[in-house]
DNA sequence: TATGTAATTGAAATCGGTTTCAGACAGTCC
DNA sequence: GGACTGTCTGAAACCGATTTCAATTACATA
């Protein structure tokens, strides 16, 4: 070949491109943008070229001197709860058909993570950065964390998931109360009125709504609310497993479990289960999140689904009109659904 | 404040600091990166600075004058998938304990994602990739994709955690042979002989090199295969469900089954107790990958684990030395290890 | 053929850093 | 005091694109 630098490990450059095709940077870089008419014969020789050495521009490069790099950053929790990957690759999928790429980060729940991340891609000027659960989603939230964010906001837009408004930034949340009610009617509609709640951190605001609610929804059909029925843990399989078999253990047993999640539903079955009861026939459980967890148990647990393509979908739509300058409703709510499996049944104890 | 930039949302820049500093912006990097001596008066007065400002140098810039970007690019074949969100997460430890950010993408087992993905990354200029699962994975590689690994090598180096041996990458795999046989050995040793396996299709490396060693276990210790009890599949629990309820009607029925991963295994599980038989009084049941799911079946299943942390962390050590140009084996194995759990028993049918 | 307009094109500036090179300055030793 | 060495420091080039601005060319029309 005429040309040998591809095989000598050189990076190829839109000069080197341009130099072969004996015109200038400018123009390669137009036929590569397609942002201004170049001659149709000569675009198709730079065309042609581009093909030979498949050169890709620099996207840092292209970062520096354009305004934009069409990047999302994502900072979510933890990957490994399926919950987040769900939302993640339904994110990823939605960023591409807009053209952007994502990037993700993860916090593990680790505080100063959570601000190392944001200003790793405040650095890699990602136009817009979502970050998903973690401190975002605390009920409250502390100041150091809520200034770093805002200090964020002032290059970066940031959306979150949870309920942060303590900074300047867009959020896209789950109605955490239509949930609750969607199970709630489900069961009572059922039959049930002894219906026990577990797991989850009264911190978090997630689960604090859904807690609220639940009350709400008790007394609205009369019903008391039994202390006992109610306990607080995390969102793994151990805190189900021991709350159920607290619960289970009471004179007055529940007909019908609800719990956080679908790991705290895992451990809820492994205790009854144990207790040699059936679900649903003896208790009913349901959960949240309808991550595939659910598909695996037996039997396939009922749970809500928080309709993650729409909720990714949603999330990059905001991402990228907020990456555009354009003005977008600040709070907005994704609107979860009921996924009846065969977890739960007809209250048959009366 | 004598300067109220920031709140103008100007992004500062190493000419802001240098100008408040009463400098030159080579004197500000030489403090950013210590890369020489300063006066410490001044030292200590851009110092102050940037953190007045809490500046943070564009990573665009800088990787577009330095050599390195010091950025490791991953693409996985779905994240949502516990087996590549673990590894996932063991590499982001591992890099940032070395001084890198990862960036991940999925290719969702979309031939064209792959080589797109690949493109995308070479462009963000990371300094290697790693790419787990997908198609470099299969026992043989098409030759567009090979061909396309191989011209990205010619600029950023590659890391695979599969069997593609037609370009020149450097592969960082399971020693699946390994990991069978643990399984087979601990079976035998609890007196089975009765092994089915279920799951997994043979163009896929890992998956064949299990068969092949369950052949040779089982020949090894004069065991006749029997066809009946070999069912490949998907690597779902719908795999596992109907690999059993076929292996579980037969006459002879098996007295173990292995299944390709702990998603068939759930179906395997699912299969079994519908049928009334127990685990693992009737029938044993050991699975691959040891994800987090072995932990929410009941009972819980006994899994070859592969050691997420050390196999991320071999991942990102052959990377960082990779990009630094040293010369690192072409080929590493990682040892996998059997996590013996509920699921598996002693052979009492004898 | 002259002229106006539209289509092409390239030179040069810019994005925000790093680094080389050479000059300025300070301290040490005769 | 002069020479020498070592420490600091800034100007300018460079990384690889995009884009503005002005110049050039092509083409149609008068």
């Amino acid at each position: 070949m005429e040309n040998d630098r591809l095989n000598a490990g050189k990076t190829i450059t839109i000069y080197d491109i341009a130099e072969e095709a004996g015109v200038s940077a400018s123009t390669v870089s137009r036929v590569l943008n397609g942002s201004a008419s170049v001659r149709k014969e000569k675009k198709d020789r730079i065309q042609s070229i581009i093909e030979k050495y498949n050169f890709k521009p620099n996207a840092l490069a292209k970062g520096l001197s354009d305004t934009a790099t069409k990047t999302i950053g994502i900072i979510a929790a933890d990957v490994r709860n399926p919950y987040y990957s769900a939302l993640f690759v339904a994110c990823e999928i939605a960023a591409e058909k807009a053209g952007y790429s994502v990037g993700l980060a993860n916090s593990l729940g680790v505080k100063e993570r959570e601000q190392t991340q944001l200003d790793l891609l405040m650095q890699q000027k990602v136009d817009v950065i979502i970050q998903m659960g973690g401190r975002v989603d605390d009920l409250i939230t502390d100041d150091a964390y809520a200034e770093k964010v805002r200090s964020v906001c002032q290059s970066t837009p940031v959306i979150v998931t949870g309920k942060l408004d303590k900074a300047p930034v867009h959020r896209v949340v789950i109605d955490e109360a239509q949930g609750m009610n969607l199970v709630m009617d489900h069961l009572i509609g059922l039959g049930h009125e002894k219906i026990a709640l577990v797991g989850g951190e009264m911190r978090v605001a997630s689960t604090f709504y859904k807690y609220q609610s639940y009350q709400e929804k008790l007394s609205e059909h009369g019903i008391k609310v039994n202390g006992d029925y109610v306990v607080n843990g995390r969102y793994d399989p151990e805190t189900g497993y021991e709350a159920a078999n607290k619960i289970l253990d009471l004179k007055d047993r529940p007909t019908a479990i609800i719990a956080i999640n679908d790991f705290a539903a895992s451990g809820v079955l492994r205790s009854i289960r144990e207790k040699g009861l059936r679900v649903p026939e003896d208790i009913s459980v349901v959960s949240f999140d309808n991550t595939y967890i659910t598909d695996l148990m037996s039997p396939k647990l009922t749970s809500i689904d928080y309709n993650y393509d729409k909720y990714g979908q949603k999330l990059i739509d905001t991402a990228v009109a907020v990456a555009g300058g354009q003005t977008v409703e600040n709070l907005q709510m994704v609107e979860p659904v009921l996924v009846i499996r065969e977890s739960t049944g007809q209250n048959i104890q009366k």
